[in-house]
DNA sequence: AAGCTATCCAACCGCCTGGCT
DNA sequence: GAGCCAGGCGGTTGGATAGCT
């Protein structure tokens, strides 16, 4: 039996937001908070399938999204998970607050793969592109992550990034982690994998503060947000919780100049 | 200025997983 | 246990834009 569609592509639109389509997601969701996605196109009265909100909301509209390029910072925090978690973006996004899996696996393959490459490095395996047939045919997970350490320092020297930043130094089950990492071997990868799935960083981690009271050293450049400014109240629900509904009322759903958003 | 190429990133697609009946 | 459904994930595509000749 096959599977159903996610939606009837009739009548469904395709292709770029609207800013009038955004401002209806965005008032439904603050409105009723994230519910049945399929039902929401519907009862926001979008021509769009369910899982096109869900992506436009979770890449684009939700309210506690960092814009901008990646600090040096959390591109080598992108570079440490992806060597220990490989293409599981979600969860390498799960340990950047403000951040997307599309964002991360976007800038992964236009900007960061090319780095590792240029730099000698095989972005897939984190190995010397020179040396990768012969790191493939070696089992011994120690080499492997010695090599993997050295990438990183060789990054950070050559990019003259703030590495210690992006790692964690001073907690001590950052430091475990690391250090399960830097012995990657089965069990102990898995269970840092485990770890890295399961732990939900508090946001007041300092190694993880990238928020923007260090941008300015960490030079992240804030983008326009998708409203361009005119929604800035928004910002105020950064912590509304995603899940929780009824928050506002439809009354808030009007920027401070009084127009409809 | 025009044409071509490279780059970026928002959006789509198909598959997988987990919850529910 | 099987089937269905919704949500989530990772890979890929395609339009817009920048840069180059």
């Amino acid at each position: 039996m096959g599977r159903q569609p996610c939606c009837d592509k009739q009548g469904v639109k395709r292709g770029p937001w609207t800013a009038e389509e955004d401002e209806k997601l965005i008032s439904f969701i603050l409105t009723h908070g994230r519910c049945c996605w399929r039902a929401v196109p519907k009862l926001a009265g979008l021509l769009r399938c369910g899982k096109s909100c869900r992506l436009r909301w979770t890449n684009y509209l939700r309210p506690d999204l960092k814009r901008g390029l990646l600090s040096t910072a959390e591109e080598q925090l992108v570079i440490d998970l992806h060597a220990k978690l490989g293409n599981r973006w979600s969860k390498i996004a799960a340990k950047l607050p403000g951040r997307t899996d599309n964002e991360i696996k976007n800038h992964w393959n236009t900007h960061i793969k090319k780095k590792l490459i240029k730099m000698g490095i095989d972005p897939a395996t984190h190995q010397p592109l020179a040396n990768s047939k012969a790191a493939t045919s070696q089992s011994t997970d120690t080499a492997e992550s010695a090599k993997s350490s050295e990438t990183r320092e060789e990054l950070s020297m050559k990019e003259g990034s703030h590495t210690d930043m992006a790692l964690p130094t001073d907690s001590s089950e950052q430091s475990s982690w690391l250090e399960s990492g830097n012995n990657a071997g089965g069990q102990d990868q898995e269970q840092l994998v485990n770890w890295l799935s399961e732990t939900d960083l508090p946001m007041d981690e300092p190694w993880l503060n990238f928020t923007s009271s260090n941008d300015d050293v960490l030079g992240i450049v804030e983008g326009p947000l998708p409203w361009d400014g005119a929604a800035d109240w928004l910002l105020d629900y950064q912590d509304f919780g995603m899940c929780s509904s009824n928050l506002i009322d439809n009354s808030t759903l009007h920027s401070s100049d009084g127009s409809n958003f």
